[in-house]
DNA sequence: GAGTTTGAAACT
DNA sequence: CAGTTTCAAACTC
């Protein structure tokens, strides 16, 4: 854990190896330029948040932010990543290029981030070595501040990456570093790693203990505890190699020890390794989701990182269907609990693995994941689990930031300790937090409401939702959390909540009967299509959004302009499913309100565009205080949108959004400051979002075949057809139509996977 | 913070 | 399927 004394201790040893040869030569060898006594809540700044996530999420992910950065980091002249094996062995003999130089320059941005999957495999098994070593000497190396630097300047945590290698080679010399990349790469045909060996290389110079100590305390930040930490490890080196990378050294910082000295045990059989991991399906690069889950972020069940990232989701798909294979599909909550209890103590590996990270960028994650593997074989499951309730882009205060981060930091550690899965979520929410990207409110709030407004102004209400539930147990969608996939955490207000991991069966049997009633009662309540997207131009913005509310609303009074209109407070305009009264709907109105509201207008004769498009702009923006997720003007925001696998209930934002784009990023902030041109978030996402958007509608229509039978609570019979009993019926939530979303991301322009 | 309003969810 | 009730969020004061 990072406590405070330690950031000091960084900071100043910063300023100590400024001046250092080594600092100089690291310097040189890296585009980014140096932060002097940046501490490490300033990682917390809008641009680490929006990125920061998807590091966690996936090395995909990561990668594709990174490669927003990449210009900033990137050396043109070095060769790819990706190559072949034979390649690597060729880079590392004579390049040496520096991780960061993974980057291929000239790749897009959004294909950038696919080299990487790869490379996870051999990065996993070099970084165990370097963790092997533990350095407790005194003599520190620049390296921090190439961190701090990093994730200041770019948002990229290129040192995270760096650091242990550099260590590695500090302390064993280039040599052992090359062979330990060689036995990885006899273990694997996986063309991964080189980077890092060759990173080595050039940083082999000796690195401080600090570091150590950093990358430590980092590893308690991510709860690799298992034996197949190491690769989550990797993922996080991965990412990190990125020069684009937005790790922070924050994360860095909180490795635990004891975790390195798993990887160092770990690292003696790479085979063994990757088999638990699946290494081997990345390198073939048909990693199934699960795979891709397990092995960048391969967390053993009961591993730390796994309780802790799993915090708050309920691995409800997962669970059913181990209930399906135990019990038959038996609803009851039977014996299984027994099989259940590893799942809350840490359960598979797969669960909620990459949980820490905000619910968005899980998404992002996962998106990019399946971009990077044209095979999407992910069962709705996991990819639900990759939603972490809490985790919100928004970018909270710095105070708020640096407060959580200590607190986390501080609990980190104690919290590892013990099995309470309390613990272990606030820890994900903690690493996340610590990350850089999470806002924990958790932390600084103390009424449900008011942690709610904090959210809300935070820019992430979506993300973090407390429930108030009385009544409902919180095993009801009335409960906000129960809704999202989510256990309700302390900050919830509820009473007699069952939605607790502890209640595990229980909450998966009530999920297991709403979505026998209703398949889609968890599937996003939004639902973005390909519709065509409405003139952000026009004053007004009446033309029907791209994203359309999964039933519609049913508002009378409220003239779907406030949040009590699902359409509104999703962020999307009304459609022809839905059966408003007089809509007025911002983000769009429903086909035919405008002739109905025409005739009103009459009454009120006045310019209809101007006044509405005054009363929608003051309600927009009355709606983006409030929920700042409607509208993505930020950075942050743009990640806000979470990013939900189309049918992902998991995911904590309810009435979430299925926007993939959110890692559209690149879109983002200048909008922010245009209050007069408002743009509904489906604008603005449409790019990324347009695709999936119709793969999932296609997915949903096409999914429900006749004789489902499912029955869409829908009062619209026009309604999006409801996905075939595959969503609904399956228990744990098998959206087996993700599959198919997921292979229509690939062609998110800035998703799309280099090859 | 308490009370009211609202509309989804649940129920009949 | 429609109507009613329940519920908790959203909102107001």
């Amino acid at each position: 854990m990072m406590d405070t004394p330690e950031k000091t201790q960084i900071s100043s040893s910063l300023s100590k190896f400024e001046d250092s040869p080594v600092f100089n030569y690291i310097n040189s060898l890296s585009p980014i330029k140096p932060v002097k006594s940046v501490h490490v809540t300033q990682t917390f700044n809008p641009l680490s948040f929006a990125s920061l996530p998807s590091i966690f999420t996936s090395p995909h992910v990561s990668s594709h932010k990174e490669s927003r950065f990449l210009k900033c980091s990137t050396d043109p002249s070095k060769p790819e990543l990706l190559s072949a094996d034979g390649t690597k062995a060729s880079r590392i003999e004579e390049t040496g290029v520096d991780v960061q130089e993974n980057f291929d320059p000239g790749v897009p941005l959004g294909e950038a981030s696919f080299e990487l999957p790869n490379e996870p495999s051999s990065i996993a098994i070099e970084l165990p070595q370097t963790l092997k070593y533990d350095c407790g000497s005194p003599g520190c190396d620049p390296t921090p501040c190439i961190i701090e630097m990093n994730c200041v300047s770019q948002s990229t945590c290129t040192s995270l990456a760096i650091v242990p290698f550099i260590q590695e080679a500090s302390q064993k010399g280039l040599s052992d570093v090359v062979d330990v990349q060689e036995s990885s790469e006899k273990g694997l045909s996986d063309g991964m790693g080189v980077a890092a060996t060759l990173q080595i290389e050039r940083k082999r110079e000796t690195i401080g203990s600090e570091w150590e100590s950093l990358i430590l305390e980092t590893s308690d930040l991510l709860i690799f505890s298992s034996p197949n930490d190491s690769e989550a490890f990797r993922g996080v080196i991965q990412k990190s190699l990125d020069p684009g990378a937005t790790f922070c050294s924050t994360l860095i910082s909180q490795f635990p020890q004891h975790d390195i000295s798993d990887y160092k045990d770990q690292t003696e059989g790479i085979g063994g390794l990757f088999e638990d991991n699946n290494v081997t399906n990345f390198a073939s690069g048909s990693l199934t989701m699960e795979n891709r889950m397990s092995a960048p972020y391969s967390i053993e069940p009961g591993s730390n990182l796994h309780r802790g990232f799993r915090r708050r989701c309920l691995d409800f798909e997962m669970l059913a269907a181990r209930r399906k294979s135990l019990d038959g599909g038996s609803n009851t909550n039977s014996s299984v609990d027994n099989k259940l209890e590893p799942s809350k103590a840490g359960g598979d590996s797969s669960r909620c693995i990459v949980p820490g990270i905000g619910l968005h960028l899980n998404a992002l994650a996962i998106v990019s994941r399946d971009n990077n593997n044209s095979k999407l074989e992910t069962s709705s499951s996991e990819t639900q689990k990759l939603i972490l309730p809490c985790t919100t882009t928004s970018n909270p205060p710095a105070a708020d930031h640096e407060t959580a981060h200590e607190s986390i930091l501080a609990s980190a550690s104690t919290e590892r300790e013990t099995d309470d899965v309390e613990n272990g979520i606030q820890l994900a929410e903690d690493a996340s937090q610590a990350s850089a990207y999470l806002v924990n409110e958790e932390f600084n709030q103390n009424s449900p409401k008011k942690k709610r407004r904090r959210l809300e102004q935070a820019g992430e209400s979506e993300a973090c939702k407390r429930c108030n539930c009385k009544k409902s147990k919180c095993l009801k969608l009335y409960c906000e959390c129960f809704a999202a996939g989510v256990y309700c955490i302390e900050p919830c207000s509820c009473q007699d909540c069952f939605n607790k991991p502890i209640h595990e069966d229980t909450v998966l049997a009530t999920r297991k009967q709403i979505e026998s009633r209703n398949p889609l009662a968890f599937a996003p309540k939004v639902i973005r299509t390909s519709d065509p997207i409405p003139e952000v131009g026009d004053d007004l913005i009446t033309t029907p959004a791209s994203a359309r509310h999964k039933r519609g609303c049913n508002c009378k009074k409220s003239n779907c302009l406030k949040k009590y209109c699902e359409c509104f407070q999703g962020g999307v305009g009304c459609s022809i499913n839905c059966r408003c009264e007089g809509c007025k709907n911002a983000f769009g109105r429903k086909e035919g309100s405008d002739i109905l509201e025409a005739e009103e207008e009459e009454t009120d004769p006045p310019n209809n565009n101007a006044t509405n498009k005054n009363f929608e702009e003051t309600n927009i923006l009355n709606n983006e205080e409030q929920n700042p997720a409607a509208l993505p003007t930020t950075p942050l925001q743009l990640c806000r949108p979470l990013v939900q696998l189309p049918f992902s209930s998991k995911g904590k934002p309810p009435r979430s959004f299925i926007s993939i784009g959110s890692s559209s990023a690149l879109y983002t902030g200048h909008r922010y400051g245009q209050s007069n041109i408002i743009r509904p978030p489906n604008i603005i996402e449409k790019h990324f979002q347009s695709v999936a958007e119709d793969e999932t509608l296609e997915i949903l229509r096409g999914n429900s075949s006749p004789g489902t039978g499912i029955k869409t609570s829908s009062p619209n019979s026009k309604r999006i057809s409801p996905p075939q009993s595959e969503f609904g019926s399956t228990p744990g939530g098998g959206w087996s139509g993700r599959k198919l979303i997921l292979q229509s991301i690939p062609s998110f322009p800035s998703l799309t996977p280099k090859h």
